[in-house]
DNA sequence: TGGTATAGTACCTATTAGGAAACCATTGAT
DNA sequence: ATCAATGGTTTCCTAATAGGTACTATACCA
């Protein structure tokens, strides 16, 4: 876990301010993750079915995002031995616990749409 | 404004749920924007101070992030007529609305760090 | 026999981030 | 008069990351 390795370091260093945000932008930084987050909230999704609700992430970001958050344990990835293929994803415990981070961003955002709403009307 | 053009645009589609999430991503996504807005927080600070804060952070990246969020509306600039020249940044008050989210970020990671250490002690 | 469906990979290009150094206007020291 | 220092910004080049398109494996179905 190099995120281990990381902390074992950082131990025997002064422990910043801005470490904890760092340390959470590394898991959910980046464009997509959020997102997948979002949309695996209360629900567990195949991998075409997060492809259709996010339509402008490619096959390959998809594949990568999801690896790299399992790696980090926020999803979990079922694997079903049949042909075709079929792979299940959900938020492992760690990820729910990003679910009301999520939701506060979500009501943050829908706040300033609107807001951007009201100008763009002006 | 681009953000408004977008959203006169998305007016006349369906607002999708992911929609408030992805826009609020689109102010402050990105690797150095939270800790800039983190920093910021309850102070205000020069460009060389804020440089320091984030030793990471290449003099470019810091310009490049910091006329973005101005754009966007989330810190102000505030330029000294003085030589040698003082630029100061704070938060405006879409900025600050973004502070509690900060927090939660913060308080996440802090107890993520917490649990990735005792799993490295055993 | 050929087509479909699913969850990917492989490969290549485009975009973005990062690093080093130059720039600019002005003050103060030599 | 010249020259270094200052602090924020810019330029140029390279490295890293994202994106697009095509391809694979395998069983089932027509």
């Amino acid at each position: 876990m190099e995120t281990i390795k990381k902390w074992r370091k950082a131990q025997h260093m002064n422990i910043k301010k801005t470490d904890p945000v760092e340390a959470t932008l590394e898991l959910i930084g980046g464009k997509w993750k959020p997102l997948i987050i979002w949309h695996l909230t209360d629900k567990t999704m195949r991998f075409s079915e997060l492809k259709k609700s996010l339509p402008k992430i490619t096959q390959k970001m998809l594949t990568q995002q999801l690896r790299e958050m399992e790696y980090h344990g926020l999803i979990h990835r079922k694997v079903y031995a049949q042909v075709p293929p079929k792979v299940e994803y959900s938020l492992t415990e760690l990820g729910e616990s990003l679910v009301p981070f999520l939701e506060i961003m979500c009501q943050w955002g829908t706040k300033y749409l609107k807001n951007v709403k009201n100008k763009a009307e002006d």
